[in-house]
DNA sequence: GACGATCATTGGATCGATCAAGGGGGAGGC
DNA sequence: GCCTCCCCCTTGATCGATCCAATGATCGTC
């Protein structure tokens, strides 16, 4: 039998148990049976028992929009759900959204998704905060110029964003992120270890800040190290093609030994020019991607790829979600993760 | 401006509106607001106009618990969500949340998500259930033996399941699937019109009724074309390297000159054995792979895929809950939808 | 055995919405 | 003029939980 006993051959009652349904047949107040559920510490051990008994025996729970409404709480968290774009290998949102949803449980709390609407980005937010819907909110585009953190801010309404406020010195709000420039830096090293030393770096173009964050991992590795990163430099789109396109260039015009991406979308590009020209990825030339999509996973050559701890970054973010909820102060503003490095057979 | 009047450079009240706010300030009552909202044509016009300027005004928005409440609604569908499996290319759960997400917020519902739990997998349901906090449920695994559509319509709770009852005649529960044979079919079709004759299938192990169903829609386009199938079928276990060796085999023993593989990630082992024996994918041999997945989509040779309508899925399980939930007779128990094929460089 | 202090439990009010009846007022029919 | 009807709107009760203040039980203490 499972954890909870939910009788198997029996059907759930056509009006559900109430509060006051236990009570009755435990012979005790309302607010008794309440406080079993809330508060134990309250109850002789034996009214305790004799409460928690009738509570199984009728398989009553609390009825959710009764609590919520006194208690004006919800114990729902908010996240927009924004897929992966068609076309491309960055599906880390489904990782992500189940790592949140396990973490979020463990803290007694349920995730709510919400439709995105670019044309009204805040709009969704806004409705499930003014119907005190949800708890908090979870966020998880905070690219350049995106207005949902500073909105919720304005808002007081309490959040935690994925993903550090780039481009707002002003930002005060809590946020958890993966620190990329340290994968990059743990790719360049790794690479160097196996005595690469020609490493190109392809990556997005400079108005991203993130990807001049991984960028930055693998230029100070490499001046670490003493290696020189002239002419071994793209910025392009990030789409296959593009990657592909970059990397006919540096091996033409560089000879690069080595291919660092600052996505696994560029990586697969990479490899399109290395298997046109037959050179072979892992003996010939290495390859190394971020964000070890399936992709990089059932590639036929295994490719080599930063992974994002997400499921460390849920937990963080629920940790910090029940602090700001409870109204502890929270330790920090921002809490950046490092990153782990999946090695296959590409490098 | 947005679409709803979110007021940029306003703050929320620290006390939410509520309906006697606005009913105050409109000088009318609480359920003459109450009205104005859910039932606007029991209004005068200039009443109904007077009460929405004030809703307006306040930026009101119904206290969603005190309406759950009150209504035994929650405006809530339950979805278990299972991420995709480390190591395989099968990720359309994005995408099938995505648009479960849209259509739901069509309807005005919204999807709360909650975690599986292997060892008492009706666990989170039930909850949920006695608790009253959601409305219904959308059930994704119908795979064999796997109870919780069979526990759910046991205990009278409403729900619509993505995936047909395989197993049990006795079901009686509303479903919404894609027809996987007619996938297979349009694809074989394909392969036949680019004039293929020797179309091998690689496909799970026999007791996966998807599986099998799938095989129908290749060995029956085969016949119907007057084609033979034997020695071109091998079944086994959905992981690359099972995908590479079938391939292999197949190739020394049958020569086909097309593979048509239950999954893109059998299709990546089909892919794999290409590229060791040095065979061009869509000019050498033809490959198809089923789900249209990331893989398929920026693998370096796009890979021609069975692409499942999830979009339209989504709508139509939508569409059964809304009946469901209202007691109107639903037309048809089960709804079976085409899918289509995403054609690329492969074949 | 009376006393205040602590502990365990209770009854009534409340959260903010909707449901179910009931009331005021004008139009129309006799 | 009076009654009926209908339209529009209002009032009180209710959903099922928790909050709050108060009451009864238990205890040690003098």
């Amino acid at each position: 039998m499972g954890r909870s006993d939910h009788r198997p051959g029996s059907q759930l009652p056509v009006t559900p148990t109430t509060l006051a349904d236990v009570a009755e047949r435990a012979g005790v107040s309302r607010q008794t049976v309440s406080n079993a559920v809330n508060n134990p510490d309250l109850l002789r051990p034996d009214t305790l028992e004799r409460v928690r008994q009738t509570i199984a025996e009728l398989g009553y729970s609390p009825n959710r929009a009764a609590r919520n409404l006194r208690t004006r709480t919800s114990s729902l968290i908010g996240l927009r759900f924004t897929p992966a774009q068609e076309g491309t290998a960055n599906a880390m949102m489904d990782r992500f959204v189940h790592s949140l949803v396990e973490a979020s449980a463990e803290a007694g709390y349920h995730v709510l998704l919400f439709p995105s609407d670019d044309e009204d980005p805040v709009g969704g937010y806004d409705n499930l905060l003014r119907s005190t819907a949800v708890d908090a909110f979870v966020v998880t585009d905070t690219y350049l110029g995106n207005p949902q953190a500073a909105w919720l801010s304005q808002q007081r309404a309490p959040f935690v964003a994925f993903g550090r406020p780039w481009d707002d010195d002003e930002a005060r709000h809590v946020w958890v992120d993966v620190d990329g420039a340290a994968g990059m830096r743990l790719a360049t090293q790794h690479l160097i270890d196996r005595g690469h030393t020609r490493i190109a770096w392809i990556g997005w173009r400079k108005d991203s800040p993130i990807g001049e964050d991984r960028r930055s991992g693998w230029l100070s590795t490499m001046h670490a190290n003493g290696l020189s990163t002239t002419g071994l430099a793209s910025r392009v789109e990030d789409v296959v093609h593009s990657g592909a396109e970059a990397a006919a260039v540096l091996l033409d015009e560089s000879e690069p030994t080595a291919f660092l991406c600052a996505s696994d979308t560029l990586a697969m590009g990479v490899l399109h020019t290395l298997w046109i020209r037959q050179l072979a990825p892992g003996r010939d030339i290495a390859v190394v991607g971020f964000d070890d999509s399936q992709v990089a996973q059932v590639y036929p050559v295994g490719l080599t790829s930063v992974r994002q701890p997400l499921e460390d970054v849920a937990v963080e973010i629920v940790r910090s979600l029940r602090a700001l909820l409870s109204h502890q102060p929270v330790e920090s503003r921002g809490v950046l993760l490092e990153p782990t490095l999946a090695i296959r057979e590409s490098s």
